[in-house]
Parts: C-alpha cells; sequence; structure tokens
DNA sequence: GGCATATAGTTGTTTATGCAACTAAACAAA
DNA sequence: TTTGTTTAGTTGCATAAACAACTATATGCC
C-alpha cells in the first residue's frame, strides 16, 4: 500500500470481521437447527482433530490461533462432551495428546456438511476469482500479524 | 460459485476470521503500548459515536452487528470509564441516547491514529486493486447473512 | 551433575458474546 | 378506549477470549 490512508468504511470492517461474525454466527444457528450441540468454537478444534488425531495442547493452539488457556477450557468441555479424551504423552510428560472419541469421530461428516453448506450461503454470488484473491489477502494479513 | 464445493483450507480461514482476529489483536496491543485503556469491542462503539454522538442502543447494536445485551454491557463499561453517558431521550421514554464525554471525544485523533497504523501493517504488500476485491467479497458475505 | 532458560499446561481475573426471558413503552387495530 | 403486537433495554446464564502468573517438565550450557 503505497498511500497510508484509507477510508473509514474499510478501516472498521477489516478491523471487526463483521463477515466472519456474521458467517461464525450463522453456523451456530445451522448447527442448532441440524441437531449439533457443539460450538462453533469447539468445531474449530475438532475440526484439527478430525485431520490429525492425537494433537498436543500446544499444537491446537497454534492450528487454531488461541492461547493456551483458552485452549484448555474448550479441550475441558469437549472431555465434558465425551468429544475427545486427553492421554499423557510417553515421550514428554507436560504433554496432553488430544484423541478423538468414537462420538467425536462420528460427528465429522454432518458437520462438514453443515460447515460447508453455510460458506455456500455465504459465498453466494461470489466468484471463483474473487475467492482466490479475497483469500490471499486475508493470507497476507494473518501472516503480516501473526 | 458454481461448484459448491471448497478446499478444506478455505472453509476453515472463511469460518473464523483468523486474519481480523490477527488485527484486532494487533491493535489491542498498540492501544496498550501507547497507554491507551480502552478494549477493542469499546474502540468499536466509540468509533460509531465519534461519527454520530447521541446514538441509540438499538442504533449501536445495528452498526456494530452485535445484539442488545452485548451493547449494554459496553455501554455500562464505558460509563464506568466515564467516556460517554446514558441520556434519556425525550421522544422515546424506551430509547437511551449515548452521548460522548469530553473524555470520549478527545479519545478519536489518537485511536484512529494507533487503528489506522496497525491496518497499515496488516496489509503490507497487498495492492490497492487487491484490498477493493477482498472488501467487496467480505461485504457481499455479510450482505448475504446478516 | 548443576544451574539457567525454555516449554506445556493450568489457574485467576476481567472483558466479551449471544440466546432466553423479562419489563416497560410505543404502536396498530378494533 | 381497549387489546394485541412490536420494540428498547436489562438480567440471567453459559461459553469464550486473552493477559498475567504459576508449577512442573524438558533442554541447553558449563
Amino acid at each position: 500500500m503505497p498511500n497510508n490512508q484509507f477510508k473509514k468504511g474499510e478501516l472498521y470492517s477489516f478491523i471487526t470481521g463483521k463477515a466472519s461474525t456474521a458467517i461464525g454466527r450463522r453456523l451456530q444457528k445451522n448447527f442448532k437447527q441440524a441437531g449439533v450441540e457443539i460450538t462453533i468454537e469447539q468445531w474449530s478444534v475438532l475440526y484439527h482433530l478430525w485431520k490429525v488425531d492425537g494433537m498436543s495442547q500446544q499444537q491446537l493452539c497454534d492450528a487454531t490461533f488461541r492461547d493456551k488457556p483458552s485452549i484448555t477450557r474448550l479441550v475441558d468441555n469437549l472431555e465434558k462432551l465425551k468429544l475427545v479424551k486427553r492421554n499423557a504423552s510417553k515421550e514428554d510428560r507436560r504433554k496432553n495428546l488430544i484423541v478423538l472419541t468414537p462420538e467425536g469421530k462420528e460427528l465429522e461428516e454432518h458437520c462438514m456438511e453443515i460447515a460447508n453448506n453455510t460458506l455456500n450461503e455465504a459465498l453466494q454470488g461470489v466468484t471463483n476469482g474473487q475467492v482466490e484473491i479475497a483469500k490471499e489477502v486475508l493470507q497476507m494479513v494473518y501472516d503480516n500479524l501473526k
């Protein structure tokens, strides 16, 4: 950006993330309507475990961009829901490996379908090219600041 | 979107808003370093009051995309900080008009400078064209779902 | 081996969010 | 005027976020 002045409208929306708030809220609503009783934050943890089961909490922090206390509490609640278990690591006694239960595994297909449909809803009328560019911008922002 | 399938990576980032989380976190850090003792959520309310002083709480809900209880509590805390006051509306006794105090007004310039610099930081290496397209996509997403 | 530093996870605290439920005021229809 | 419906704001509740501080474990250096 050669010129360092933004119109105020851009400033606000970029900072507050209204679009992702709207997606998150819609996804939560769609989960609820479909009888899926997890929060979107819990989903965001399960999402990574479905891809790689048995991650450490620190790995979940990195993957979900949250801090350690937040992950501790999210995992607490997922344990309560019997969707995950903490297994002490054999190689490093500080580490817990978070593993999916059978119920946790079972949720994947249904949740991912709902999430997929929600994103389709959100991106109605947006072209593939626009999505690609938006992705690039958001990735650059994230890389600039993480 | 003719084809309703996304790669999983896109799915996750769009839904969770990692980029705006990163911006928000950086802005909070920059406020703190500059000795500005407000949260970014409080800033988002002040932002609208700096543009239009004396808004009702419902108007702030619409402007900031939050629900009524959230605004009630944000305004509570801003009152505690003596940055705003609630004035009962003369035309409609249900309504509070939220007005800036002199201290609240005084914060504008410094806060907006910090916010501006933070967004510049975030958008390093992004072209004007890319920003424009990203904005359009995010606006469409928001309009599709709000 | 001992000590300094780094790391994983937990606890405390404060702020925030959004759904549900409620009260009071305003508006619309009969 | 009365009644039914809508609207503005508040309270309750559960979940979440992140900073600070802490404990226990692991790593690196002398």
